[in-house]
DNA sequence: TGAGTTTTAGTTCGATCGTTCTAGAATGCA
DNA sequence: TGCATTCTAGAACGATCGAACTAAAACTCA
């Protein structure tokens, strides 16, 4: 029909990422992405809409690669070292994280989503998902016998979540390994119960 | 030897936290603060300098009349208690936020501490004293025997740390009880260790 | 090839940002 | 009472914000 636009729409994605990841919202300014995307403001406005929406893209974008991703990764290995790995995971991402920008998503949790009953509802979303796949890994777990039964799996799940969210938090203000891995050690610690003495080593 | 000040600096910062603490950094204008707060942009800059300054005593006065005061109130208590009553106001606080404004500390973790080497350290700082009152709550109740051993002191009051930041998050996106409560009771229960039979009701 | 469409690059807009300045009012001390 | 000082109120500053507009370039399809 017409002029065929001279950008990949996933190159602009990952650049409004990287600009959204690093700064926040608010602190982005247009004129950063079109620095950074390389796309000029006409083309922005023109492909995504305004600010907010290509927010929304980036977030979504964010999402798809690097959440929804390892949950995918870590679903297909047993109940504990499926929550054991994504742990991991988060583990080696936050402290390779040389720039400290955490989680993209989290950041969006305490950046975007309280003044935006939209964002709130993404955001939400996303963490009901990761919890869901805690579920799902904790009673599996507890059915073999890898998972303690000495808390519900619910609990157990709203737990990994809420010490997901302080392992990204924690990375971002106090990055240090220590304190991140005594975090996570000690979650997945009572993931297995009281010690039993098959576990321990001769 | 001149004319003194209308207002009362206390009451300028209780709507200076006010402000920052419902917006943030970014999204509060020094026309805000202004409006707000009551007092004049030139008595705002003669009295506390800049934005930047202002914010720093707002936060310095939240985290004294907020997390200092609590952890006193705790501190007095037994070991274990100490650390439920901690929780529990929290929970109470974060329950009751109807416009889930959350922590303005954690808040700042993720807003301004990133991209402030300044404010970085000084809420580690507060998150080190934090991290501190657990730690001497859970070495005192593993000596009397309340808090299991199973795991290293240092250790639960890192996870415990965590678990903090993460009921602070989640509050903000899903304050729904049942989730922070449960992601709370499990970190209690972890403390009090493998179930004892005196602890459970006949 | 030429009409039609959508891209591009850059300019421009009004609003708002943090900050400063100008006046004038109010106070304490000599 | 009068001078020095510090307050108040509000206008004004340049810079930057998100967004829209203009015009030329590039492509497709008939």
């Amino acid at each position: 029909m017409a002029r065929p636009r001279e950008f990949d729409e996933e190159t602009v994605l990952d650049a409004a990422v990287r600009c959204f990841w690093r700064r926040g919202y608010e602190a982005t300014s247009v004129r950063d992405l079109i620095d950074t995307t390389g796309i000029t403001g006409a083309s922005l406005y023109n492909a995504f809409g305004d600010k907010r929406a290509l927010y929304q893209r980036a977030l979504e974008h964010y999402v798809e690669g690097s959440i929804s991703a390892r949950i995918r990764r870590c679903e297909s290995l047993p109940p504990y070292d499926a929550i054991a790995s994504f742990f991991a995971e988060i583990l080696s991402r936050s402290l390779g994280d040389r720039d400290h920008k955490g989680c993209m998503l989290v950041n969006a949790a305490l950046d975007v989503a309280p003044n935006d009953p939209g964002f709130q509802e993404i955001v939400a979303a996303v963490l009901v998902r990761v919890e869901a796949f805690f579920l799902r890994s904790i009673e599996a777990g507890q059915s073999n016998g890898a998972i303690t039964k000495s808390q519900s799996a619910e609990n157990l799940a709203r737990h990994l979540l809420g010490v997901l969210m302080g392992v990204r938090v924690l990375a971002r203000v106090r990055p240090e390994r220590a304190l991140l891995e005594g975090v996570v050690e000690t979650a997945l610690a009572l993931l297995k119960g009281p010690s039993r003495p098959d576990t321990a080593k001769p």
